[in-house]
DNA sequence: TGTATAAGGTTGTCTATACAGCTATAGAGA
DNA sequence: TCTCTATAGCTGTATAGACAACCTTATACA
């Protein structure tokens, strides 16, 4: 039997989450198979049926479970899809067009969290976090510019790093799991500042990449990369999942 | 006062709901304005406080609505932005935000295919192709420009419709399987005839959003995507597939 | 005038209870 | 053996009440 121990630091139902959360990726519980019923979870866990819906109907809402009336709750299949924007380090990918990759940094520190940063880290403002900004360059010219916030719960020893041999991205992706990622895509004009570290001729857009990624429920990092126009573009490639034409679920 | 009559064909909180977003749509609450308290829900509509809490709480999971403890219940600015894994139809995309899709044909018809499209189509210069050019409208403001090329011999009859109630892109999805999929982002500065077709203020970048589908080895359509910077952004979120680290059930 | 306190409204969470609709199964009856 | 029925368990919904945390505003006090 695991931990029945449900603490007063986080809500009940959050608890509950975690808990079943937990016995699906041990693989406790695998794909298709029942979970505990809202009954099961009263008895075990000594909370009333309400929270135990509550749980269990988030963690459907989520995509996790399964629910059939009359029938109970189960583990669903995770979706295979394939992503457009996988995590890559810059590093490599100039590497793999056998180029010479160099970066120098702009800006290394603790920083208080502004308002907006601290919404995009589901945070209070002032809230104290780590800041870095890198120029990346392949054969010496300026390719992407990184403006990267990183928690200092994930990731402690972040500034500890020069990031001459690893990028942020790499020693993050080692070292801290990810659940969940969010990306935003915008063309834009470069600030001035922007325009000077990369370098880029008055008049050239640029295109941003943001993403946030989260573990554990928590915001790990927010990070910007911005690209000038004219020397990078985002490419993919790929065989979607349902490919063999099933008319499929989805009438969005 | 509007209706306040709640049947019993739906449930309770659905209703609620229906009933808030319909006032959203219709601007009686516009972006950034207070909504009705759990209380005041609780008096007009002789429902209970847990059946008020679950439908905003709902509206605030589904992005609809703000909420702010101690201070009330807001509507949120709704995003402009488009998915970027799957293929969504730009109709929908704008009926989700409540807004209002027009959309109108700048040409339509049977043409060369130029070399730079015969080889994006693997085939030769010369070859006959279906093409269109649309401009798509939220609330009357232009948000996407579509230029698409179609391989009559995949789609036959695409030039027969004129796509008044269903995009290219929803006829596609639907009447051709899709194997492969591409994709290439840019940022770009508009060319003086997509600036006046998206009435783009000069000096503004696009986004472009190109793709090519692919079905049984061939390519089916090619199409560029272009978005003023200001008015739209690519978007996604979601679960990586490997994101079991199975620590289990520790309290990090 | 300025500051501390109290009050009231708001959301967030949790409990206990109830009823309805659905499903699988065991048991009764033909 | 087969069919129908009752039952138990499951999820879905709804209610009434309660306490906590938070924010704003008004009030009392120094």
């Amino acid at each position: 039997m695991t931990s029945l121990v449900l603490t007063q630091a986080q809500p009940l139902y959050v608890q509950l989450k975690e808990h079943i959360l937990a016995r699906i990726r041990s693989r406790e519980w695998a794909p298709g198979s029942r979970v505990l019923s809202e009954n099961e979870i009263v008895e075990q866990f000594s909370v009333s049926r309400m929270t135990a819906n509550r749980a269990l109907k988030e963690l459907t809402q989520e995509g996790f479970l399964a629910r059939v009336p009359g029938v109970g709750t189960f583990v669903k299949e995770p979706p295979q899809r394939a992503s457009l924007l996988e995590i890559r380090n810059i590093a490599d990918e100039i590497a793999a067009r056998g180029h010479f990759h160099s970066s120098e940094i702009a800006h290394k520190g603790l920083v208080d969290a502004s308002p907006a940063i601290a919404e995009e880290f589901e945070t209070n403002a002032g809230a104290r976090l780590f800041h870095i900004t890198m120029v990346h360059r392949e054969n010496g010219v300026p390719v992407q510019l990184e403006d990267r916030y990183v928690n200092p719960l994930a990731a402690p020893d972040f500034l500890n790093l020069d990031f001459a041999g690893i990028t942020p991205t790499a020693y993050l992706v080692a070292n801290v799991p990810v659940d969940e990622l969010e990306h935003t895509v915008e063309a834009m004009m470069p600030s001035p500042q922007e325009q000077a570290l990369l370098d880029v001729p008055a008049g050239e857009p640029c295109l941003t990449l943001h993403r946030r990624s989260w573990s554990r429920d928590r915001v790990v990092t927010a990070v910007r990369f911005t690209y000038p126009a004219s020397r990078h573009a985002l490419y993919s490639r790929y065989r979607p999942s349902g490919s063999n034409h099933s008319m499929e679920s989805d009438q969005t």
